[in-house]
DNA sequence: CTAATAGTGTCTGTGAGACATTATTGA
DNA sequence: TCAATAATGTCTCACAGACACTATTAG
């Protein structure tokens, strides 16, 4: 086909929608009397679409809504997240495919660029359901997955999925979902709480990070303005040394253990 | 936005392209009196702009054109290689990504969803200019990155080597560039042709993949139908052990060194 | 013989995994 | 003191990296 003979002789879609995943990890105290570490979920942000939809009323759905000409999807994406939540700038945002197959959607010829926002639940503290009448809820990933989504919306929250659980074992993101200064443990139960087949010591977890020659400068001790290490008891009673993600994303390869 | 006022109410794109960036690696063989291993190296496709385009005419650009209602995005991609090459089915073709800038287009709002194939040189035997007049042409990587490409498809060739080299080193996409039974030096060769970085001793690299519980069941030796191990002796002189993938794609982390 | 690649062997230091043990805190 | 997490220690085996060395083939 030539690119020249555009608009004219070919029919062009109905639309670009963007539509985007909020995945947050939230931390619910276990009661007791004594410290404990908290349960963290991973959970997904969903929408409830409205009763006089023409496509899939009352359902719930992934948040989206259509691009424009003058945006880029990045911005696209960042909008609707806007909408949603009130988070404010800077939250991690990250493309994910884009989809199209003939009826997928009953309105017409729409793509839809999935994106996917990583949010550390202290930056969702208020869920705006905002001035839209739509209803906006976190879901737990398991039960989301049990609900009768719209559209194709439950396999794009699998895809969704699995790409955050890639990239959870092999860049830093996991800092989108922790404080900036973070125990072992934390970074450890973050993972975890991704990617469920992830089990390992911890005694060992945490000496192959922190002593192991080809993971320097991942991450590092927290130092607090007076030089001294940071600690945290918000765990255990006991405190615990913080450390924060230095700057260095590792590249890591199938054919030698390790970095190259 | 509410995804229910579509078309009445918004401007739409104006077509939604689908680029693919094709990828070979031929092998020179070298002269010389006595059997050498081959020149790899990394190539593209690009198809020259006919000189009467509104756009960009006479520049060199990746392959791309316009998807349709009627098919899936990766059909359209497909469609795309098939014109300009001819090679059959069954070619392994991933997308990249997709984007939109205003501006990117000077014909409109022209998103574009980037997909990028691997082909083996050996099915890449005639490069079939085919119907269309426009010239389609293999180019080195380093120097298809210095041509002046059209649109923005430097910046997409860039995206599309990112991709390829994380996938070369954390997949078994390696298999795309070669035989179904290769040698281990072949293997190496093909990593170190897309990814210059990756610089070992072949002896431990051998050893490393053979050896190692951690890769097991990665590649396996090629055993002929008299159960005999197979060789070759395309590469040199003495003959060498051939091997093949096997099934097995590995998870790997870079907080454990290794699979998880 | 030679020129090339294929393949083996060896040694050392580091890392992974499986534990067991001790330390520290608030209630 | 107790209940929890934090932190350290120890032992073994696997593995990575460096390197030297031998083997095989056609010409």
């Amino acid at each position: 086909m030539n690119k020249e003979q555009v608009t004219a002789r070919y029919r062009t879609p109905d639309g670009l929608p963007v539509d985007i995943a909020i995945f947050t990890i939230t931390s619910h105290a276990k009661p007791g009397s004594y410290k404990m570490l908290a349960d963290r979920k991973l959970e997904v942000l969903l929408v409830r679409r409205s009763a006089r939809s023409s496509a899939f009323p009352g359902q719930w759905a992934l948040p989206g809504g259509f691009s424009s000409e003058s945006e880029t999807l990045a911005e696209a994406a960042y909008r609707e997240l806007q909408e949603e939540t009130n988070i404010g700038a800077d939250v991690h945002i990250e493309q994910v495919k884009t989809v199209y197959y003939p009826g997928r959607d009953p309105r017409g010829w729409m793509p839809s660029v999935l994106y996917c926002a990583l949010v550390n639940e202290d930056r969702l503290r208020a869920i705006s359901p905002d001035t839209d009448a739509d209803e906006a809820k976190l879901f737990e990933l398991d039960e989301a997955l049990r609900l009768n989504l719209a559209f194709d919306h439950k396999e794009l929250l699998n895809d969704a999925l699995t790409f955050i659980q890639t990239k959870m074992m092999t860049t830093t993101i996991a800092k989108e979902f922790l404080p900036r200064t973070f125990t072992i443990r934390e970074l450890y139960q973050v993972i975890q709480t991704v990617v469920p087949d992830f089990q390992e010591d911890i005694a060992n977890f945490k000496r192959n990070l922190l002593t192991t020659k080809t993971r320097q400068g991942l991450i590092r001790e927290a130092i607090g303005s007076d030089g001294e290490p940071l600690t945290t008891d918000r765990n255990s009673n006991r405190p615990a040394q913080l450390y924060e993600f230095a700057d260095y994303e590792p590249r890591i390869s199938i054919y030698n253990s390790g970095m190259f």
